[in-house]
RNA sequence: GCCGGGGUGGCGGAAUUGGCAGACGCACAGGACUUAAAAUCCUGCGGUUAGUGAUAACCGUACCGGUUCGAUCCCGGUCCUCGGCACCA
């Protein structure tokens, strides 16, 4: 009978799911193997194509490692605070609550339809109050630890955006915001923030002992964007006890000086303006503070400012510098100060250029300075004690006279900034946080979390930039036992709150005492492999980094890295080789395929369509042909009557010996480095060799099914139970190969004249090199290339190749 | 502009401590089976030239150059493409 996915794939998944064949246990003294998946946001539209790919990835590997003999920790859960359903909510008057758990329903099922092997029992949603209640306790350890802290800042506010939000800087692409594109400005506003730079050298540094992609790594260490050089202070001329201190990573340059210049919203500018000034530097600041992001950057690369009119003195040299202020300097980084090096610096050569400053070369090159900048090295130039000395020891050198003089020291800075993490909106965490009349703030105590978040109807923004939670008067406003008044904090968490640890409640989700208990998680930990998407780089993969370092530094958890081996799956494209989009109309949705070709199918198909971390177009033709293999793999073994062909047979001739054994050895490198398409064209050979002999070994019969196991489970286990097995193949052990089937006597070489091949010989594996040397000689087509030739080289190689060089 | 990945048949892709380029699949073509079609099974399938033909020679891994007996693989340069960052001093 023909192969009927319908019927078997649910008769397997029904057996998966009574039986609970994938409940994971602890306090087995197996090995243990944790596959995760970046979980899903449940949103609307439901499962994409490209889901089950990272999805496919793991479970084979946790199918493998099942029947390899470890213990498999494999979860699904849900990600599922956050903007789509509140916007969806606010437009359609749903409740958010009930409309993400339609959501999770859908996706649960559209998943379970995959056969994928997850411990349901171990499912973990982020906005499951048994969930956000260590979300929050997390919160408040950071808060005790002086981590989490309210602040005035300068923000990223987004007014368009669903009434007005704030936005993290990881959030903001091109000065606008990440979803929806939404223009952002820089407005203070008091915000809660994490301080995420208090481990910015950790998160550098520890990228070095995990195996990630090094372009993810990269990706981190640019975000967090560590420099090193030197803090400078200048004391302002006339009013020596106020100094201004400015960061470079070049104080070598410091002779070259001509100038400084203050971010517009630095402390100092309005002391430092003189009266002559004060029109102007107002006007400017005023232009400043209406931009946004965008145009302050991108749209805008020419270089604005005014001078203050005063001026500080250059510590080395004496010489009296102005004081200018420009928005090129950002007042978020280092100091919000530096000094005009116009000479090798091209921001500052094009400031200077533009308002006529001095251009003071103290690097000699090749170089006209008035019409170009030097950024090269070379030998210093103009800077006295400096003078011929290289860059690099120049730099040291100046350190140490900075020091001397007491005028500055070494100094490392960081791009990256505190996590800003306070949304103004109703569907995430409530920080449990309570702002008392008397201008006291205390944490919810921890036995009353979780702080539950108030169910409304009313949703619409406050329009005061605070969320909707505000409107809620008899959830906000909190009397203590002395009758002393006090208002919740209104506003909600990032949703890359609940991201940053959901991992760790997989390995004991129902632990009312802690987040999870610790002998499981030293047991669990770390995560062997997390696959996901490329464009988690530096927003979930840095924030959970984070976290998990600050849990490992108050012994909750006992790694200091969370996951050890991190795989990004690539994208599936369309079958126009573009982005898939409901726009560009090329979505491909999952259901369709399982319905007309089954899981397997769409497993296997995804699997062979190249490496996984390659972007690869969709084909329906591809699909095709994945689903026509699998109904080939069925015919080789079974019969019209839907039993075992009587080619099967425990009669072994020999002949599948060396590809069984070759493909079985081929197939376990290649899972393990997860090389997922050339696994399976292996065993596509080994079936097409299959066809052509007559016996069919049951031992290798047996041994392909098993082979294809992790692949395409489905088909597996029906062939399997049809084989005569009573149980489940997912705990069957992996087929190991005889080492000894794969050697043979002898081997073709290659004969080459001149690098080129011109003919082939069978010999014997051990021949030695003066054999294949003469027998090279002696071969009939390679005399006919090196007739009339000299002979200058002979280069063997046994069992391998003979090149003959001969001109 | 800076950082990182990539460029191989009509298509998806194999092959790297430097040793037969194009495994496997798709598409296509031919054959077998069939009244016929589909499905299936088998065979062929980078290009050019020569030959009735089995076949043979030459070219060929983005482009130019180098190292080497030998380069898809290593080195230098150029072009294209994808991803990230983008006044971070």
């Amino acid at each position: 009978m023909a192969y009927n996915h319908h019927v078997i794939e649910h008769k397997w998944q029904h057996y998966w799911k009574v039986n609970k064949t994938f409940k994971t246990l602890d306090g087995t003294d197996k090995p243990k193997y944790y596959a995760l998946d970046m979980f899903p946001y449940p949103s609307g539209q439901g499962l994409h194509v490209g889901h089950p790919e990272g999805y496919t990835a793991t479970d084979i590997m946790s199918r493998l490692k099942r029947m390899q003999g470890y213990n498999v920790l494999h979860p699904m859960g849900w990600d599922a605070f956050g903007l789509p359903a509140e916007q969806y909510a606010l437009k359609t008057g749903h409740n958010p609550k009930d409309f993400t758990a339609k959501n999770i329903k859908n996706f649960k099922r559209q998943i379970r339809s995959l056969g994928f092997s997850y411990d349901w029992d171990r499912e973990v949603n982020t906005t499951d109050p048994s969930f956000y209640k260590w979300t929050q306790w997390i919160f408040e350890q950071l808060y005790k630890k002086g981590l989490a802290y309210e602040s005035e800042t300068l923000v990223n506010w987004a007014p368009d955006m669903m009434g007005g939000t704030v936005v993290s800087n990881e959030e903001v692409i091109d000065g606008k915001t990440e979803r929806g594109g939404f223009p952002v400005y820089r407005v203070p506003m008091k915000q809660w923030s994490l301080k995420i730079t208090a481990y910015a050298d950790r998160l550098i540094d520890d990228l070095d002992d995990i195996d990630w992609p090094e372009s993810i790594k990269e990706q981190q260490r640019n975000w967090i964007g560590r420099s090193i050089g030197a803090a400078i202070r200048f004391k302002v001329a006339g009013a020596e006890d106020h100094q201004i201190e400015v960061f470079s990573t070049r104080p070598d340059t410091l002779f070259g000086a001509s100038y400084l210049v203050l971010a517009p919203e630095h402390d100092l500018v309005e002391k430092l303006t003189t009266p002559e000034q004060a029109e102007v530097v107002k006007a400017y600041k005023e232009k400043i503070s209406t931009k946004s992001d965008l145009e302050r950057t991108d749209l805008n690369k020419d270089k604005t400012g005014v001078f203050t009119g005063s001026y500080v003195i250059n510590p080395v040299n004496g010489e009296k510098l102005p004081i200018w202020i420009a928005d090129y300097v950002l007042a978020s980084y280092g100091t919000g100060a530096v000094m005009g090096v116009p000479a090798h610096d091209g921001r500052d050569f094009e400031f200077a250029h533009k308002f006529d400053l001095p251009i003071k070369p103290v690097i000699a090159g090749d170089n006209d300075y008035d019409k170009q900048v030097y950024t090269e090295d070379g030998e210093h130039i103009n800077s006295g004690f400096l003078d011929g000395m290289a860059t690099k020891p120049a730099v040291d050198k100046m350190v140490d006279w900075l020091v001397e003089h007491g005028a500055g020291e070494k100094k490392v800075n960081y791009r990256l900034r505190d996590w800003i993490f306070s949304r103004q909106r109703y569907w995430g965490e409530p920080i449990p946080v309570i702002h008392w009349e008397d201008g006291e703030t205390t944490l919810v105590p921890e036995d009353e979390l979780p702080l539950r978040l108030p169910a409304t109807k009313n949703l619409e923004p406050s329009g005061t930039g605070e969320s909707p939670l505000a409107n809620i008067d008899d959830w906000v406003n909190v009397v203590d036992e002395n009758g002393r008044k006090g208002k919740r904090e209104t506003n909600t968490m990032p949703q890359w709150a609940g991201s940053s640890w959901y991992f760790l409640r997989y390995v004991d989700p129902r632990n009312s005492e802690a987040l999870a208990d610790y002998k499981k998680l030293k047991y669990w930990s770390p995560v062997d492999l997390y696959v996901g998407g490329a464009e988690h780089a530096v927003l979930h993969l840095l924030y959970a980094r984070f976290w998990h370092k600050f849990l490992y530094d108050l012994g909750v958890v006992p790694n200091k890295e969370p996951f050890q081996k991190l795989v990004n799956q690539g994208m599936i494209l369309g079958d126009n080789h573009e982005k898939m989009s409901k726009s560009r109309g090329n979505v491909v949705n999952p259901d369709d395929i399982v319905d007309q070709y089954g899981a397997d199918t769409l497993r296997l198909y995804e699997m062979f369509m190249g490496p996984l971390e390659a972007s690869i177009p969709w084909s329906t033709e591809g699909l095709h042909g994945a689903n026509k293999w699998i109904e080939r793999v069925w015919r080789l073994i079974i019969d019209e009557n839907n039993h075992v062909r009587d080619r099967v047979t425990t009669f072994n001739d020999g002949k599948l010996d060396k590809i069984y054994n070759e493909t079985v050895k081929k197939v376990t490198e290649d899972y393990e480095a997860m090389r997922f398409n050339i696994a399976i064209s292996q065993m596509m050979v080994f079936v097409n060799e299959a066809y052509k002999v007559d016996d069919l070994p049951v031992v290798y019969i047996e041994g392909l099914v098993k082979l294809l196991a992790p692949i395409t489970p489905h088909l597996s286990e029906e062939l399997w139970s049809l084989l005569g097995h009573e149980h489940t193949i997912s705990y069957a052990s992996f087929p190991t190969y005889d080492e000894s089937k794969l050697v043979e006597d002898t081997v073709q070489i290659v004969l080459q004249v001149n690098g080129k091949v011109r003919s082939h010989a069978e010999v014997a594996v051990d021949m030695g090199k003066e054999d294949l040397e003469k027998l090279a000689l002696a071969d009939e087509k390679v005399q006919e290339f090196i007739e009339g030739k000299t002979v200058r080289k002979v280069i063997a190689l046994p069992g391998k190749l003979v090149n003959i060089v001969a001109n």
